[in-house]
RNA sequence: CGGGGCGUAGCGCAGCCUGGUAGCGCACUACACUGGGGGUGUAGUGGUCGCAGGUUCAAAUCCUGCCGUCCCGACCA
């Protein structure tokens, strides 16, 4: 491509509101321009980045044999009412109506739709397993769509569906899909991780994700030192040593005035927060009546949310009790809760429960307990694991301690089972001639997102260094005054052209007058991978010069050796 | 959804408190110089000051409402 004929629209200073270096490079890079909160044009150089990545995605999937489709973004609500997820879904999905008055929903994702092809085109177990993929737009109107292309509205997604006559077929095609993930993004050049995941909206059993790892990242992800389990924070346990149990020393109530807080109850007693213990009220408005649960965490653990949901049975959001309700419940403020006495549903965390002799609340305004223990001060317990694991936690399955990175989820596979096929009546029939329901197992890859998520993870000062597989340009020809050289003009032309012919994607910035440091400066901000500079005072000893993005010297290259030398370090 | 910030030229900002000719930098156009890392000069182009009301002789500036946009949001018991 020649610049000259090409629209290369950079920035020197990054508007106001992009908060993170991806969002930032993508709009100086002039990759993407906003069009409302959540809504991007993707301009040429950022589509071909784009491109690039959709590319890999569709070469692994047709590799894995599944078959690609293209469904429509609007979507009738009738298959959302037969699938419930009409009334399940909140103001994330967004509704319309058509001229007829008649419901639709902009999709964000598809389970209804193939479903509802494949119940009415495949009728046989002959014809399992199938697996469909599309690479499509999505709509979800997101809460707070922030980070550029990184959680916007609008998005493009590659989400496949995997139709199944038993258990183990969908198993394999789990596998498979696992696998050509792995692929897919070994390929894009990216530091990934796949990782143990809850099945949230979707529903579902067995589910991983795929990690980019990046210190922006919006998840939490565990590892373990020394086995392979990794899991979302959100999913991942911890071995919980039952720790030799302390003599009970006598329980003692103390005062402790102005005391709200775990931290200034530590201040106060001068004591370590996992000798104390939290209790916190959660109201459980979800399940029908307005019933108030209690939950019982060492003071240095935080709640996690999903398990206690999961426990409870709770689809929508957990909300902690508003004091009010806390007030008229125990009779005391939310800071002096504990678990003593409460008349309440209580569960307590399995790491909170092998704690003796901890300081809590009392249930009275201005008062804690010291020397509490579990057995004795407080009946029987109802113990699940309900915090968020901490780096140093043991492993669960034994062999290591955890440790925790920040990662943008990119990938998603999920083994949804009979959900949607029971719900649609998707149904073949087996070797018996009896009617089953197909298991069904789904996959999704954000494409718009790796992109943001590529930049996260390989930038600098300079801004985008792009990995091979997915840069705009692999290569970009820097002229020095060529409009003043005919001799450097000619060789730049002759070079492109080879390029060209050669199958590298060359960038030729042909503008004829352009300043050299204002060319370097948007070619490092693009990030193209691979720089020749061309100037007369190399090419009187027939030497041009090659500089890698991540590079800080040139190189000297014969003038007659760089295609071939090109040709190699740029290959796919 | 709750809390906060911001809307003035394509982008980044000043002006607003204390009402009176709408400014600066970048970008853009033309010309000249310069020519191996965002160069210099001269002359230009470009603005319903988010929208609607109100106060006033007079509103970017003061008041009210709306809209847009960005940031933060159990972690405290």
């Amino acid at each position: 491509m020649r610049a000259s004929k090409y629209l290369i629209t950079t920035k020197k200073e990054s508007p106001a509101d992009a908060e993170i270096i991806s969002h930032q490079l993508m709009l100086r890079a002039g990759m993407i321009r906003k069009v409302a909160s959540g809504l991007y044009s993707w301009m040429p150089l950022g589509l071909r980045v784009f491109r690039k990545v959709e590319t890999i995605v569709r070469e692994e999937m047709d590799r894995s044999g599944a078959l690609e489709l293209m469904m429509p973004v609007v979507q009738p609500a009738d298959l959302w009412e037969e699938s419930g997820r009409w009334s399940q879904f909140g103001p994330e999905l967004l509704r319309l109506n058509d001229r007829h008055d008649r419901d639709f929903c902009l999709g964000p994702t598809h389970e209804e739709v193939i479903t509802d092809i494949i119940r009415s085109e495949i009728s046989s177990y002959k014809q399992l397993p199938a697996n469909f993929y599309q690479i499509q737009t999505k709509f979800r109107d997101e809460r707070r769509p922030r980070f550029g292309v990184m959680r916007t509205r609008e998005f493009c997604m590659k989400d496949a569906y995997s139709f199944h006559s038993n258990a183990e077929s969908l198993q394999e095609t789990y596998q498979l899909m696992y696998q050509t993930y792995s692929t897919i993004f070994d390929r894009t050049g990216l530091d990934y991780r796949a990782v143990l995941a809850d099945t949230g909206s979707i529903g579902g059993s067995l589910s991983h994700e795929f990690h980019v790892l990046a210190d922006s990242g919006e998840d939490a992800i565990v590892f373990s030192t020394e086995s392979d389990y990794a899991a979302n924070i959100e999913k991942a346990s911890s071995l919980v040593l039952d720790k030799k149990k302390e003599a009970a020393d006598v329980k003692t109530e103390i005062t402790t005035p102005d005391v709200h807080t775990i931290g200034e109850l530590c201040k106060f007693l001068s004591l370590t927060a996992d000798k104390t213990i939290k209790t916190l009220i959660i109201s459980t408005e979800d399940s029908g009546k307005d019933k108030l649960v209690a939950l019982a965490l060492r003071g240095d653990h935080q709640l996690n949310e999903l398990k206690v949901k999961n426990i409870l049975g709770i689809n929508g959001d957990l909300c902690l009790a508003s004091e009010e309700e806390i007030k008229k419940a125990l009779n005391c403020h939310p800071g002096s809760i504990g678990p003593i006495d409460l008349n309440l549903p209580l569960i307590v965390d399995s790491s909170a429960a092998c704690v003796s002799n901890f300081v809590c609340g009392a249930n009275k305004d201005g008062y804690h307990f010291k020397n509490v223990s579990w057995d004795r001060d407080c009946g029987e317990l109802s113990i699940s694991d309900i915090r968020n694991v901490v780096s140093g936690d043991f492993s669960p399955d034994g062999k290591g301690k955890l440790e925790i990175k920040r990662g943008i989820e990119v990938g998603h596979i999920f083994q949804l089972g009979t959900k949607y096929s029971e719900a649609m009546k998707a149904t073949v029939l087996d070797e018996n001639g009896k009617e089953q329901f197909m298991s069904m197992g789904c996959y999704g890859i954000g494409v718009s997102r790796i992109v943001a998520a590529a930049i996260e993870q390989n930038h600098d000062d300079n801004g985008i260094i792009w990995p091979e597989a997915i840069a705009p340009f692999q290569t970009v020809i820097v002229p020095i005054n060529m409009h003043k050289s005919e001799h450097v003009r000619a060789v730049c032309e002759n070079l492109y052209l080879s390029l060209m012919d050669a199958g590298v994607d060359t960038l030729f910035m042909d503008e004829p007058k352009a300043r050299l440091g204002v060319m370097l400066a948007d070619v490092e901000l693009i990030g193209v991978p691979h720089r020749i500079v061309i100037g007369e005072r190399g090419l009187q000893d027939g030497i041009i010069e090659y500089r890698h993005r991540r590079a800080s010297e040139n190189v000297d290259i014969k003038l007659n050796e760089i295609v071939d030398f090109i040709k190699n370090i740029a290959k796919r």
